[in-house]
RNA sequence: GCGGGUGUGGUGAAAUUGGUAGACACGCCAGACUUAGGAUCUGGUGCCGCAAGGUGUGUAGGUUCGAGUCCUAUCACCCGCACCA
């Protein structure tokens, strides 16, 4: 009977199914046991025989623990939302859900035929509305919930919003947006319900900001930093800038302390945990509060500033604000049809950006403006087109553009009725264009007044009122200062409130300070400058007229500068000095305040306290502008380089930390600082919150909608709420989620559910919101939701909760350390706060599997010019000593320095020839360093000349498929297949076969490299696979995938099978097994269980080859030997293991039944072959009984003949002995 | 720069507490059977050497009766983080 893979393969992936053998059991008395993959992404590209690398791995423990006893739960499905399926179905042009389930399909076919031990009823997709319903659920808890620093767990808001109404937030202790101003009870209760949602809104875990975003205009989305990859974007490598944006954040920052200890508790490897730790970046210092110096700044403005109470969104003069704010809002009652028309296009931040009407700037009131942008979008009327007006218009756009820092759009009438669209393309270009103004940025710039016509009034049309002047001179009260209480009195509050929305007030900001973070307190005393980021909000305000040009110049250079050139470009200092100086909170000395982008915006506070003593880039800062160094250690020479270590070096020069050391000076300078009220100990975290919005198309719709702005939860019974359908899935340059498309988007508070966008109005029915959920946030609770895949009611039911708990084996890339990991970690940590799940820590153990790597191959096509065998660098007749070979080989590595400058893409072979004869060639990158060595060896043996040419190739990547395992090429098929090289020459063998060369690469279809797990099954089945994927080398490892080598399994199975059957049939006997057999399998026995538990496959496949080998040799046919064999090597090759089973007259499956037990008994030897060593090299063996005592040993060895003739007379000094091991003899 | 990891034949790799280096497999060499071989079987195969023997785990030291394994220094490669204050 011969081994049909094919046949018993099909037989038993069938019976498996329809059994459903490998369903864990919801209620079990068994121990359970909990065996991961991490899920894959349905990419279009299918699978290659990397992919089921750590499934294979994970299969065969989760076989194994069935084996042991175990209930085990080993699921999978598929992360069907993000990016990847999102970016495949844009290329081949189809809609995302159509690829992805064919995607899926696809995959599933190809799973299957490994035969992989899936309980496929628990099979979850990411993408499917009853899955993210649960993900939309956790969306909102964490809205719903705060980081309470006293408890050091998150909450329910109610518990914030409780100590709110009792006590105000002075003592609220929790994780949150900074500058939050400190209120009472009684101010709280004082607030209107849009401002308690907004203070509220601080608090969150997740929240909507706006905040610095790394934007990827290619993908037309934002990314989080672990999507970022040296700059560009991990998927697809495009450009990624930063962009201020008002996102969806995730409060990842709250849990950074314990994302961190907690590694402590779990078993993944070191590297792993180290990325992490890296990634979280803990750092412990302390925070220093200088202040801004005001006399010693020339510009009298910033103390003028400080006094100003004047919101940043009131752009509008202050002497006459009020008369303007009414003049607006008379204006938008009475809008005009084109102006009504932009104003649905423009409104709740359709563009990207809060966009206001009839917003009163100066002294004039604009149509349209973007504040953020500082962008004034006008319509004009036809009163527009006399010469007079449009001088009129000019003079009003100059003074906005030049005194209120204000780009001016206009646009007539006509262009906005009859084509709004590419009206608003205009707008969104110059959005783009358009830098992010902070809201205070130039507005206490109050500008002077000037007389001219005010802009949009119109005199001419609906008899409105002509301009402002008018209006006073009809003796409306002026307000005098913006201030609130007034305009409440003049009944604007709602206006006002209307506009301030979203905008702190900073008032309270009497003086400017800097606050910095510094690891290295103790040094302060060494402060010689501080150094702001280009970013930093306090540039623009602190730097004087003098320098403000040479400030705004440099800021807007950096601004240019992309994140990769910035990094590209470390050693290069750069800084421009601000005029301003801070005051040292210890001696009062004025220090310079520069601004540099060695400092980072997004770090700490954005700003440094400059000890150039102490660290390296303060140094070369102050070196390259020279600017003072002061030593502050003792005895240390810093005239070269900075000290920066935190040694037991005393202070100097140092005031009251005088002799103090690092430890003792940062204990005493924190106490100090914080005596006067300038600083305190900070530990600082690397780690910022993650950005939770994404403009695409292809993931969880937030669960969200807008009043006024502000966000509003849908309620949990009410989802989910499903993605809608859309024509245009196409991301856009410009931010604009796909979402708005579609035309079925807005939420209706009465019907509650999801209605068409014509009935928004503001009242019932509101926008929805438009940006998706990022690819990780499905995949960061899904292992929770296998244990309870069916639930409508829960994410997870409390008793499959309680009886699977967590993960106890996870496997999969270590490319998912510092995303899907931390981000599972935090959502797990989050839910146990909130009580929905038991444990702190998700995945027990976890194991990396390392790449499989592709073997290319290539062939080498001739440049034209080329001649074949030698060329213009030809060498004729070398001579054939060995001068005259040295000197041949330095004029060929000058011919290819030559030869290199001019065509630096070329590869290169040298070929050799004696006396016409061809004899051989080098090809490749280490041609030189082989070449004196291969020239030597060509010559010794031969005497008569050599001749060397040279020739240059391109190098082609060639589809492994057509190359066999001695490296030769079907040429038919590579012709066939590059029909566009028919003419082109190669380089060949003697024999015209084409010469190819191998190298290691990533696996990849663009290197024709790719293997797949399909075409190995159909070959050899999917055993052999599965074997020889683990015999490959160690799971963690990565290592290049060499199909020649399968052969080596392949035959293993068939020696396996040929134990039990021959021609005829099964040839098992029913005779008592030898005690050698019995050895044999328990030592098998032994070393499977170990190496099943040390996760070490490819040495338990050796051990089945040894043991195959060895029972072949000794004739073992034997039941009592083969029966129990068949189940050791179940995990690994689970349908030979079935067939062999029940062709052994079994009944059921192999894949419950009890693994064999271990007697240590059979292995025990009575005799062993001692290998004697003199001196510790060992000279030959000698075989001894086990009982001898030492004594008897040593009498044994020194009476060999072999002994004596080693020892040649001499009596050895010493004799090492240790029983059952070794003998040595030292002379 | 900081952190983690890896260096062993032509190749993938083994080597439990320090105890016979290279198991197992690929490839290669020789042979058998075959019309044929990308089938099967037998033997050989770290390197130098006809052999005896010598030598050998990136390099240089050290500890030890004995080191791939432990210690010190150093080199190379891979991965992660990175003007992180």
């Amino acid at each position: 009977m011969r081994y049909d893979h094919k046949r018993i393969e099909d037989h038993w992936q069938k019976y498996w199914a329809e059994n459903g053998t490998f369903q864990a059991e919801d209620k079990s008395d068994k121990p359970k046991y909990y065996v991961l993959d991490m899920f894959p992404y349905p990419s279009g590209a299918g699978l290659h025989v990397g992919h089921p690398l750590g499934y294979i791995a994970s299969d065969i423990y989760a076989r194994y623990k069935r084996h042991q006893g175990f209930n085990v739960l080993h699921p999978q499905g598929y992360d069907s939302f993000g990016l990847p399926a999102e970016q495949y179905a844009i290329q081949t042009g189809q809609h995302p859900a159509v690829t992805t389930e064919a995607n899926i399909n696809r995959y599933r076919e190809q799973l299957d035929k490994i035969g992989f031990s899936f309980d496929w009823d628990r099979e979850v997709r990411t993408s499917s509305p009853e899955y993210y319903k649960w993900t939309q659920w956790i969306f909102i808890e964490l809205f719903n919930s705060w980081y309470n620093k006293n408890s050091d767990k998150a909450e329910h808001v109610d518990t914030l919003i409780g100590i709110f109404e009792t006590e105000g937030n002075a003592n609220v202790n929790a994780v949150s947006d900074d500058n939050i101003a400190v209120f009472t009870a009684a101010d709280w209760k004082g607030y209107t319900k849009d401002q308690q949602e907004k203070i509220v809104l601080k608090y969150r875990l997740t929240y909507l900001a706006e905040t610095e975003v790394n934007w990827c205009p290619a993908l037309g989305t934002v990314l989080a930093n672990d999507e970022i990859v040296n700059g560009v974007s991990e998927r697809g490598g495009y450009p990624v800038i930063r962009k201020k944006m008002t996102q969806w954040s995730m409060r990842i920052s709250a849990y950074a302390e314990r994302l961190l200890t907690g590694l402590d508790t779990i078993d993944w490897t070191e590297s792993l945990k180290e990325s992490q730790r890296n990634w979280i970046g803990k750092s412990v210092g302390a925070s220093v509060v200088f202040r801004v110096i005001d006399g010693l700044t020339p510009d009298p403005s910033p103390k003028e500033r400080g006094a100003s109470s004047t919101p940043g969104y009131q752009t509008a003069d202050k002497t006459i604000v009020a008369a303007l704010v009414e003049h607006g809002k008379n204006n938008r009652k009475d809008a005009t049809q084109a102006e009504a028309l932009l104003w649905e296009a423009l409104r709740n931040k359709n563009l990207g950006f809060k966009f206001r009407r009839q917003h009163a700037i100066g002294k004039y009131i604009a149509d349209f403006v973007a504040l953020e942008k500082r962008l004034i979008v006008e319509v004009d009327g036809g009163y527009h087109n006399s010469s007079e007006q449009n001088e009129l218009d000019e003079n009003r756009t100059l003074e906005l553009e030049q005194k209120h820092f204000f780009k001016v759009l206009r646009f007539t009438n006509e262009q906005v009725t009859n084509d709004i669209n590419s009206v608003l393309t205009n707008i969104r270009i110059a959005l783009s264009n358009r830098k992010s103004y902070k809201v205070d940025d130039d507005l206490s710039d109050a500008p002077p007044l000037s007389k001219g016509e005010g802009l949009g009034v119109r005199p001419e049309e609906k008899g409105r009122t002509s301009s402002f002047e008018e209006n006073t001179q009809d003796g409306l009260t002026i307000n005098q200062n913006g201030n609130p209480s007034i305009l409440e009195g003049l009944g604007l509050k709602d206006f006002f409130e209307d506009i301030t929305d979203g905008f702190e007030d900073h008032s309270a900001d009497a003086n400017y300070t800097i606050e910095v973070f510094t690891t290295r307190p103790d040094t302060i005393f060494g402060v010689t400058f501080m150094t702001l980021a280009p970013e930093h909000d306090l540039v623009a305000k602190i730097t004087t007229p003098a320098q403000k040009a040479a400030v705004e110049e440099y800021v807007q250079a950096t601004a240019k500068r992309s994140e990769r050139e910035r990094m590209a470009d470390v050693k290069t200092i750069s800084g421009v000095f601000t005029g301003a100086y801070a005051e040292h909170p210890f001696t009062k000395e004025p220090i310079p305040v520069w601004i540099g982008d060695y400092v980072l915006a997004g770090y700490g506070t954005g700003a440094v306290m400059a000890v150039p003593a102490g660290d390296q880039r303060d140094y070369d800062f102050a070196k390259h502008f020279g600017i003072d160094i002061k030593n502050i250690f003792d005895g240390q020479d810093i005239s070269v380089e900075a000290y920066g270590a935190k040694d037991n070096v005393k202070l100097q020069d140092s005031d009251f930390l005088d002799g103090a050391n690092y430890k003792e000076a940062t204990k005493k300078v924190v106490k100090a600082l914080e005596g006067i009220q300038q600083g305190k100990g900070k530990t600082n975290y690397r780690l910022r919150d993650a950005v939770f919005s994404r403009q695409r198309y292809w993931g969880e719709p937030f669960p969200v909608y807008y009043v006024n702005g502000s966000p509003q939860l849908i309620d949990v019974q009410h989802l989910p709420i499903r993605l809608p359908d859309v024509e245009k899935y196409l991301p856009t340059e410009d931010g604009q989620p796909p979402l708005g498309n579609s035309r079925e988007w807005a939420w209706s508070i009465t019907e509650n559910k999801v209605v068409s966008n014509d009935l928004i109005d503001e009242v019932t029915v509101f926008p929805l919101e438009l940006n998706t959920m990022p690819g990780w946030a499905g995949s960061s609770w899904y292992w929770l939701r296998y244990m309870d895949p069916h639930n409508n009611d829960a994410f997870v039911s409390k008793e499959a909760e309680d009886y699977w708990q967590d993960v106890d084996l996870y496997i999969g890339g270590s490319e998912h350390a510092t995303g899907h990991l931390l981000y599972s970690r935090f959502w797990n940590k989050f839910l146990k706060d909130r009580g929905f799940v038991k444990k702190e820590e998700p995945f027990k153990k976890l194991i990396n599997q390392g790449m499989i790597l592709g073997t290319s191959a290539f062939v080498y096509r001739l440049s034209v010019g080329s001649s074949g065998n030698n060329n213009e660098f030809g060498l004729d007749d070398v001579g054939a000593n060995l001068d005259g070979l040295l000197i041949s080989y330095y004029y060929v590595k000058e011919c290819i320095n030559i030869f290199e400058k001019s065509k630096a893409d070329k590869h290169f072979r040298i070929s050799f020839k004696r006396d016409g004869v061809y004899v051989g060639a080098k090809i490749g990158n280490n041609i030189l360093e082989n070449l004196s060595q291969k020239l030597f060896s060509l010559t010794t043996s031969n005497t008569t000349a050599i001749h060397i040419g040279i020739d240059s190739f391109q190098k082609l990547h060639v589809d492994v498929s057509f190359v066999n395992a001695s490296d030769e090429l079907d040429i038919e098929a590579f012709k066939e297949w590059r029909s566009d090289y028919n003419d082109a020459k190669f380089i060949t063998e003697d024999n015209g076969k084409y010469i190819v060369g191998r190298e290691v690469e990533k696996m990849s279809k663009s290197k024709y490299n790719v293997v797949t797990p399909d075409l190995i099954c159909e070959q050899y089945g999917a055993d052999t696979l599965r074997l020889y994927e683990m015999f490959l080398g160690p799971l963690e490892q990565a290592k290049p995938w060499n199909t020649a080598g399968i052969t080596g399994v392949s035959g293993f199975l068939k020696k396996l099978w040929k134990l039990y059957f021959d021609d005829n049939g099964l040839i098992v006997t029913a005779n008592p097994a030898t005690p050698e057999a019995l050895k044999i399998l328990h030592r098998t026995i032994k070393k499977t269980q170990d190496d099943i538990e040390n996760f070490s496959f490819n040495t338990s496949v050796s051990a089945f080859m040894i043991a195959v080998n060895e029972l072949t040799a000794i004739n073992c046919h034997e039941r009592s030997i083969l029966e129990p064999l068949s189940i050791l090597i179940s995990p690994y090759a689970p349908h030979i293991a079935e067939e062999l089973w029940k062709q052994l007259g079994h009944q059921t499956s192999i894949s419950t039944v009890p693994f064999p037990h271990f007697n240590p008994e059979y292995l025990v030897e009575s005799s062993k072959e001692y290998p004697v060593s003199f001196n510790g090299k060992m000279r030959f063996k000698i075989e001894l009984p086990m009982d001898l005592t030492i004594e008897q040993i040593q009498e044994a060895v020194m009476a060999d003949e072999r002994t004596i003739q080693q020892l040649n007379g001499q009596q050895p000094k010493k004799f090492v002995i240790v029983p059952g091991k070794i003998i040595n003899l030292v002379g």
